[in-house]
DNA sequence: GCCAACGTTGGC
DNA sequence: GCCAACGTTGGC
C-alpha cells in the first residue's frame, strides 16, 4: 500500500465537500507527472488531503482510493474548465482514481508544522517551487503525518 | 531541437 | 497583489 499527497484550493473542493459527498472523483488534473501518480495508485492506498492557496495551507485531512483506471470525463466536455480537445473517448489522455473520506483531522498539520518537522528531501512537496498536485509519500513519513495530525 | 513568450500554481 | 518556479506552446 502506498501513501500520497493530494492538493485541492478548498475554494474548488475542500475536505469538507468530500466529508459530505463520501467519495469523489479527482478529476480535472492536467499535468503529465501528475497524471502518471494518479495511474500507480492501487485500490486501498491512502492518501492525505492537502488545502492549498488558503490560510493556512496544510494536511486537512485522510482519504483512501476506492477506484482506479478512470478517465476523467471532463476532457471530454465541452462546457468543463478542463474540457481537453485533443483528447478522445478512443484514447483518453487523462486518468484518475476516485477517492473516500476518511478523516478530517481535528486540526490541520500546516505546511509551517511539516517544514519544522520534514526536509524537503523527506517530503517533496515541500521543495522550493513545487507545484504537483499528486505527490506519493514516503510510508514512513506518512507515519508520522498520521501521529502528528492526531497530536494534540 | 531550441528557446522565448506566455500561462499557471501557490506561498507569502 | 507579487513573484518565483515551473510547464506548455509555437516559431524557427
Amino acid at each position: 500500500m502506498r501513501y500520497w499527497l493530494l492538493k485541492s484550493e478548498p475554494a474548488v473542493y475542500s475536505i469538507d465537500d468530500l466529508a459530505r459527498e463520501k467519495t469523489a472523483l479527482w478529476d480535472g488534473v492536467r499535468n503529465y507527472q501528475a497524471r502518471n501518480h494518479l495511474r500507480a495508485m492501487q485500490v486501498g492506498d491512502l492518501a492525505f488531503f492537502y488545502h492549498s492557496s488558503t490560510k493556512p495551507p496544510g494536511i486537512v485531512g485522510l482519504c483512501q482510493v476506492v477506484e482506479v483506471g478512470l478517465a476523467d470525463p471532463t476532457q471530454f466536455d465541452p462546457s468543463s474548465p478542463y474540457f481537453d480537445p485533443r483528447s478522445n473517448p478512443q484514447s483518453p489522455r487523462w486518468w484518475t482514481v476516485r477517492v473516500a473520506f476518511i478523516e478530517k483531522f481535528q486540526r490541520p498539520l500546516t505546511l509551517h508544522q511539516l517544514r519544522a518537522h520534514f526536509s524537503p528531501s523527506e517530503l517533496p512537496a515541500l521543495r522550493r517551487g513545487n507545484r504537483l498536485s499528486v505527490m506519493p509519500i514516503e510510508p514512513e513519513v506518512a507515519g508520522q503525518i498520521e501521529r502528528l495530525a492526531r497530536t494534540p
